[in-house]
DNA sequence: TTGTATGCGTTATCAT
DNA sequence: ATGATAACGCATACAA
């Protein structure tokens, strides 16, 4: 900057006006200082704004694992929102680990993020309580931590699993395999809770076999699961995959056994997401409506942003039930 | 810092001193200082470091679009490895978009990255000069551009679209579909290239009608463009499609036209997605190596940023086929 | 071993 | 309308 003041000898303060557009400046200068930055390739610097403004426009964005299609979609579609609201979106891929998602939230203090959202890896609040006290915005996103006082963004999970087991009852269903990730994030909880909730309203089988709860949420799990599911004494005809991943697992391991989708077995997965309308046959799911999950979080950081320790909002959103080729009544009955 | 300072009743070079570990601090007061850091739940600004070292530790990558799996593995895979070197990644979305692209660069210019990883949407390399005359270290990666002079990694396409076909050929198809995103980013032109050199080494049909190139890379455009083709007067007996979500399209075309794969029509992909091994069938595809992409990606950058103005080095690693379920001799022949 | 002072590239306040 | 100058939070060279 000081360069191109001696450039067009002008003061530095006149440059800051310049480039910041604040205008009191005449024409004369102004082109002088707008063809010095041309000609040395002047390039503000946000660190040192940063600095000067305590303002760093950065904003913290924390998905368990950026390689999933579900977590990059989310990651995708806040980071859209806040480019639009002129932040810049610090994408941190915490893989699943506590242990890395502390670095991060570290390393995001250290950068001076004005706020964090995040899809938290975390079994309990430990990582938050940091950010609380250094008074940093935070919104949970998609996992949620009951515990904890703060602002949420997710989705009734509750009713979606419930919604999902109603479906299949409905096409006459009685004996309906769960697969379920992990569940230390409550979301799966939910989830599961939803399911079972449905199934004792309902009146249907509720053998405990029928649930199963893997260890992680990509493909094979869904493929392990469904294979156990499938080999039991007394199969499911349904199988409900709490994931679309892990519902494409599910396919393979049909597949493998000879059954067919939905003629023999149907599925439904969670999330809807693209591929599902491209498997074959095309995957029913409990669709979250993640764009405006995106937007609702961006909106309640920006809006807590603002004022200092403003009391927490809660944002609930509704699943909704997308019907396609992977559901069908039971040809046989148990 | 001055608050800790205060706190801890000394001055803030010993502050400075006792975070970075440098030695040189009696114990007394290393531990005072501790203590306050902790009591103060102090965090060192890195955009005072940045500015005071004139270092900021970012790297910038760029990617067309997250949502997509093959690019947000990228960006995973290249984010990791740049963790664990001690960088913080700048994960930027252009979305197939010139316009964000430039937007972006402008931005990492500000935040004064030390190097970026771009996997480009531009047509051309107008978007890299501003980083070359500013000396920000550049490595192309996977897309690439013939007339730029400059870092790049990327697979052998030619190669790796020439070993598709020669799949195809030696299991006795003789007519075959080609599918290509577009071809602005030579990666895919030249992926073409292999299919065409490989066409004409084999002696095949090389009716013109058997190549289209969609216009996005997204699941329903391999879906429109393999009804096309199985619509064809004489339509293919395998169709390779030059990216694994295309092929999962044309799977669904597929279904779609009662046509089984792999007893009625081949089907190639190319990427190696993980969801390649669980559809049905599995996927037979090319595969490219991208951690060790990622990892050379990395390595040749931070090798750059050392010096200043280095000759450009430019890896190419090779493809390998991996051959799976959706691939056979064809039944009818033309 | 510890402290003081200067500079990093901006913004912002105050003069002129 | 323009310029000089003091922060901003840290590193670092130098002094004590």
């Amino acid at each position: 900057m000081l360069e191109v003041a001696k450039e067009a000898g002008v003061s530095i303060a006149t440059v800051s006006r310049v480039v910041n557009g604040e205008g009191g400046v005449s024409k004369t200068l102004e082109n002088r200082v707008r063809r010095a930055v041309k000609k040395l390739h002047y390039h503000p610097s946000s660190v040192a704004q940063s600095l000067a403004k305590q303002r760093s426009m950065l904003v913290g964005i924390l998905v368990p694992l950026l390689e999933h299609p579900y977590y990059s979609r989310i990651a995708s579609v806040i980071e859209r929102r806040l480019f639009d609201c002129g932040y810049q979106a610090l994408i941190c891929n915490t893989e699943e680990d506590e242990d890395r998602e502390r670095a991060y939230i570290e390393m995001l203090l250290r950068q001076r993020v004005e706020g964090i959202i995040i899809d938290s890896s975390a079994r309990n609040s430990k990582n938050l309580t940091e950010l609380h006290e250094n008074h940093i915005p935070i919104v949970l996103f998609d996992r949620v931590l009951s515990d904890v006082q703060c602002n949420q963004v997710f989705c009734d999970n509750s009713q979606g699993g419930f919604s999902g087991i109603q479906h299949l009852v409905e096409l006459g269903h009685r004996r309906i395999g769960v697969i379920a990730a992990p569940s230390y994030p409550e979301t799966l909880q939910r989830r599961i809770r939803g399911t079972r909730e449905a199934v004792e309203f309902f009146g249907i089988d509720d053998d405990p076999e029928l649930l199963v709860v893997g260890d992680t949420q990509l493909f094979d799990m869904g493929y392990e699961a469904g294979l156990h599911l499938l080999r039991l004494p007394v199969p499911p005809t349904a199988i409900f995959a709490l994931t679309d991943v892990t519902a494409i697992g599910v396919m393979h391991a049909a597949a493998e056994m000879n059954l067919r989708i939905p003629d023999d077995l149907s599925l439904m997965g969670y999330d809807d997401l693209p591929f599902a309308s491209y498997t074959v046959p095309q995957l029913t799911t409990v669709a979250q409506p993640l764009d405006q999950m995106g937007a609702t979080a961006v909106e309640v950081l920006l809006d807590q942003m603002g004022k200092q320790d403003q009391p927490p909002v809660k944002a609930v959103l509704t699943t909704k039930l997308v019907v396609r080729g992977s559901t069908a009544p039971p040809k046989r009955q148990t």
